[in-house]
Formats: structure tokens, sequence, C-alpha cells
DNA sequence: GTCCTGTTTTACCGCTTGGTCAACAATTGA
DNA sequence: TCAATTGTTGACCAAGCGGTAAAACAGGAC
């Protein structure tokens, strides 16, 4: 089992019953596997959840692993998309902001989504270990190296980079990954746009001012 | 299945296989429900890494869920020792410096516990829902409130309490529960302890002073 | 109508899973 | 020493699992 890192193009043709009941199987199977994770997962849950028969849904993925396969690389690439658009000639702080800003937002639109790729590395990764290695690897170093320079350029204060990038990661993803506990403390009132805001604002005030008086 | 909040006493007398044979399947439990959670985790695989028949191990605890409630109780208090000790009445910089570094020491030497919680959460926490409904938030809510004191007093910069410690969980716990990710980018590196110090010294950094230079 | 293609369902298979049981082995205590 | 207790195991079971086969169904082209 392994995602290829690349969109796969649909190659035959398929009719608009199959692209239609794909897309309604993916969603329903991003919703169970996100939660329980591969091995946690059964084709029957997501053949519930989408609404049809167990059968049904092996005429269109032939094998849980494809189901998996194909919702990770459904959403892989849009994950890194904002890591990818940092831009090394814009101003750092506005920079690392706006990454922030659209992390976030991603978190907040598709926790699903972060919580798929939560399962997944939890579970040590099995279906995307070489994307890991590679592409996601590449992309990191190339944006540490940004952040290196602007660094010794003395546009922002001297830290790691790659631990920068994780923390970064950490606390945007949180909200989305840790959920269930963030709604135990905070309440319903996690929901409200006015909370994300404040999450927002507590995220970019610590990591870009510190908590230390000035 | 729901975790005691309590300890559980053994109540009746316990022999010493009793307790050396609790101990070794508790141990196997932890590694195999930190890996693949609770759904994802067979008893047969805990009977293998504990080395013994599952007939037997059934013979220790009576159902699977048994095993998980006992794991999770075992890590529960542990797991919030740090956070408590944290001293309304001592210098805030100081206090937070030493809960990071706890917090992280305890992520580095036990990541599996943090990982159990990460899929016990990403599951929706259904055993320790009420765990984190009340001592959970009750903690967390007393912290806040020494925090915002802090904030008030001037001592610290003013963030959302809530969040500030949502921000600590999520980086110091990141390096556990993400290990996976980080070693697959930084490479076997990342189980030396310059690569923690690294870490621990990126987080306080980012943290206390934050990115903007001064 | 009837053929063809694509879709859905019913029935099923073999394997894994959580869990039981009864028999057997080891330990303990008098 | 020997019986009672505690610990261990192989055989087993019912339910759940991933997956298959084949028949039934739908709808358009002719």
């Amino acid at each position: 089992m392994d995602v290829r890192l690349r969109r796969k193009k649909p190659a035959g043709k398929s009719t608009r019953i199959q692209e239609v009941n794909r897309r309604i199987i993916l969603d329903a199977a991003l919703e169970v596997f996100s939660t329980y994770g591969f091995r946690g997962s059964t084709i029957d849950q997501i053949a519930d959840r989408a609404g049809m028969s167990k059968p049904n849904l092996l005429y269109y993925f032939k094998r849980k692993q494809d189901i998996y396969v194909s919702v990770l690389e459904d959403t892989l690439a849009d994950w890194l998309q904002p890591l990818a658009d940092m831009d090394p000639l814009g101003d750092p702080v506005t920079e690392l902001q706006r990454y922030i800003a659209r992390k976030l937002a991603m978190s907040a639109a598709r926790p699903e989504a972060s919580r798929l790729f939560a399962n997944e590395i939890l579970q040590g990764a099995p279906a995307i270990q070489k994307f890991l290695r590679t592409t996601l690897k590449d992309l990191v170093d190339e944006k540490a190296a940004v952040l290196r320079r602007w660094m010794t350029d003395g546009r922002i204060a001297a830290v790691d980079p790659h631990h920068l990038i994780f923390m970064i990661w950490a606390m945007t993803q949180h909200y989305a990954d840790f959920e269930t506990q963030v709604r135990a403390i905070i309440g319903s009132e996690a929901d409200s746009t006015a909370f994300r805001q404040t999450a927002g604002q507590a995220i970019t005030t610590l990591l870009l001012d510190g908590l230390k008086r000035r």
C-alpha cells in the first residue's frame, strides 16, 4: 500500500454515476478513516455512511486499501499548498502570518483531513512513508532554508527553522486533531468564529511577539 | 467503557505472579494501543508482545476494554502532574519554562503514552470523555486563572490563557505524536539528545521571546 | 421488443476477531 | 505430602471482517 505522489489520472472514460459515487464514497471514507484510522475502520462503516451496500462500494474500489490511498492522495497535495506558497521574496513576518492564517483556516474548514494524517502518522505512516521522505522532506528543507536566510539577514529572530515549521504545524493542527479535547474543556463555544479568531490571535502573538513583556 | 478517575485499588490480595504479569500485559498493551488505537488493536497482538497466550492474557483482564481502560488509568494521572505542579506563587517565566521542560521530557521519555491519548482523542475520546469534562477541565480552568492573573499583573504578555495551554500541549507533544513524520524529515538524528535540546530551546525561545527582532 | 453496457443486490466464502471452556500444570499452604 | 488454589493452554464458537460470484436490474441503441 502506497500513495502515488501525483494525483492519478482517470485514464479511461468514466460515467457520470461513477464520478458521483466515487465522490460520495471518498467523502464517507474520509470521515471514517479520519476517526478510526485504517485498521480501525471497516468497509461496512464506509458503505453505511455512503448509503450503499458493501459490494456496491467494492464495485468502485476493489479493496479497502484502494479507498484509503485515494482519500490520502485526494488531500495530500492541498495540505502542503500553504507551505509551498510561502514566498522567499515577501516580508518575513507577513509571510509567516499568512502561512499560519491559511493553515488555521484549513484546519477549521477540513478538520477530518488533518485527523486523517494524524492517524496515518500515529500508526507509523505505512502508506505515506515514501511521500514523507521525499516530497515532504524536500519541501520542508527548501522552506527551512528560506527561514534560515531570513534569520541570518536579521529579519526575524534566530530559531532552528525546522523546529519552527514543526511548531507551526503543531499549533495550527491542534484544534483539528484534538477537537474533542478542546471542546470538552471550552464547551460548545469552541465552534464559534470568535473562538477561532482568538486562537489565531494567540498563535500569532505567541510566535511573533512571545510571552515576555517588552 | 469508561476510566475511573482515581487509580483503582486492587481491593483483594494479589499474588506476585499476578502483579508481574499485569505489568507485562499493560506494557505490551500500551505499545499496541498507542500505535493502532483501541479498535485497530487486537488481543492477539498484545498477547504476542507480552509473550503469552491469548486465553492466559484474558485470565488477567476479562475483556479488551478492561486492558485499555487500565492502560489509560495508569498514565492519565502522571500525564497531568506537570501542569498540576505549576506554582501560582512562583516566577511566571520560570514556572512556564519548567512546565515546558517537564512536558517535553515526558514526551521524550514516554512517547507511547502521548500517542495513546492522541489516538483516544482522535477517535472521539469514548473512554475518557467524562475525565476530560471534569478533572481535566477543572485543572485547566484553574491554571488558566493563574495565567490570567500573571497577565493582568503585567508579569507576562496578555494572550488567551486557555489557548496558551493548548499551544504548550501541541508543541511539547508534537515530537511524540508525530515522531514518524519528524524522523522522516530530520533523519535518524531525531533521536539524538542534541536534537531534543534544540527542540526545547526553540519552543522556549518562541513562546517566551517570539520571532520578531526586538 | 431485445441486446448491450453499466450498476446494484443477494448469497456466500474463508479468515480473523473477541471471548469461553474444560482440562491440564504449577504453586502454595497445612 | 497432598489437596486446594492459582496459572496456563489447546480447542472451540459465534460474530465480524475483507472480498467474490453471479444473478438481477436499469436504461439507452437498434
